[in-house]
DNA sequence: AAATTGTTCTTCGTATACACTTTGCCCGGA
DNA sequence: TCCGGGCAAAGTGTATACGAAGAACAATTT
């Protein structure tokens, strides 16, 4: 009964291919692996202390989200942003965070805006402590959370693809600009729960070219290209 | 096992992971699987003549791209679009193919323009002839190459993966409703030739209300939900 | 009828093997 | 010294087998 559903909850491991993936991913944002780093499967599957086979499916993930490229009979490489594609990143970003802010502020509900400045005012104190690393973990959580609210699962899960591209770029950059872009959230967060979407798409927009331009600023030359081969149909 | 490809050469060999991914992209889009269709990994590695490795790194891939939703030792099953998403679906089509268009029309050299045109003209004839598989063929490539010309990999990427779930969703609904979407077509094409960002990106928009509107037409119904899983960081 | 048990199917991960390619190193010759 | 050839090591691509664990379903018991 109860013993049986804390089983369940307790058997709760999620697949390793998908630890692999997330570790994987959390490794070459956070520059543990670097740009055009050769990823032998062997190296990969000792690192994390798996076996091949749930390194090589975490790969081709991976491959396709665009963090590793992998040439056949060669293996995979960490990919490199070159700031040709990080221009073209915030093009994309802008469209969609802009259309996620615009959807958040039409079906926020009360909870919804109450989890969003719970999230500011974490932000705020941490800034205060200058706690860098902890103000770029809630600016993700922030983001993520407004695509979240925003209901649509396509523009979540592509805008948290590219979002995570973006704090890559930045951390390979060693910018966090971070405290001064919270005074634009608290912005963006008052559009959503005014539920004026013309006004909360602009918020977002400006909050975008805000860190558009801060992240060129910081983007000191390519590093390379990003290729992708992806084989679609 | 596979032994149709004696090709010497094996570096054009390309992985049997990618042909599946293929193959099994193409069978899930013609509807030879059928959403909710159970996936199981020794039938699909039987169907397309491999061993279960391959298979499985190229069901992680669908998983990702959002073709088959995978449980946790439960298996694979082909996704379910439903009416929702669809919606979803063309909101963020909307914002990517229209920003598409404005980078078509900005960038677009005059070969870029001739091949379009040349796009066109084949679509006119194939809708002349009533070949309605080919002008959904042409449709695809015209939509396709104007991501490309874009020049943006990045949304090109994204609007491509988009776009093969829309044709997938309408060959589910048997809607075909390519002869009258020509004519936007050439307005499209007109406006990127034109080099005018805005007039394209209307033109865009025109053509995209008027196929989200038949979609929704042609849509009995949703079929379940589309959930998607991937694990993000 | 409800609960329990058992059986079967499948996924998940490991391990192993091997063909084939790519890479890199060594070596002998100019 | 430099070059080029050739050979061995490294690493991917694929197949196969096996055991453990979970889920679904049937059978059995209460």
């Amino acid at each position: 009964m109860a013993e049986d559903l804390r089983d369940k909850l307790g058997a709760r491991h999620l697949p390793l291919r998908d630890q692999v993936l997330t570790a994987l991913r959390a490794a070459i944002i956070d520059g543990d692996y670097l740009p055009g780093e050769r990823l032998t499967e062997d190296r990969l599957a000792e690192d994390f202390g798996v076996s091949r086979n749930p390194v090589r499916e975490a790969l081709r993930v991976a491959e396709a989200e665009g963090f590793v490229v992998i040439l056949p009979r060669r293996g995979a490489v960490v990919a490199s942003p070159s700031s040709g594609t990080i221009a073209d990143m915030f093009a994309v970003r802008e469209r969609l965070e802009s259309l996620a802010a615009r959807l958040a502020a039409e079906r926020a509900t009360a909870a919804d805006v109450a989890a969003l400045r719970a999230l500011l005012e974490q932000g705020r104190e941490a800034t205060e402590k200058q706690d860098l690393r902890r103000v770029a973990e809630l600016n993700s959580a922030l983001h993520l959370r407004i695509l979240q609210i925003s209901g649509n699962p396509w523009l979540s899960s592509i805008a948290k693809a590219l979002y995570l591209h973006v704090q890559w770029v930045f951390r390979l950059g060693a910018a966090e600009r971070a405290p001064h872009s919270w005074a634009e959230h608290i912005q963006l967060v008052d559009a959503i729960e005014s539920g004026d979407g013309d006004r909360a798409e602009r918020a977002a927009l400006a909050h975008l070219d805000a860190a558009s331009a801060a992240a060129f600023e910081n983007a000191e030359g390519g590093y390379g290209t990003v290729d992708g081969h992806r084989p679609q149909a």
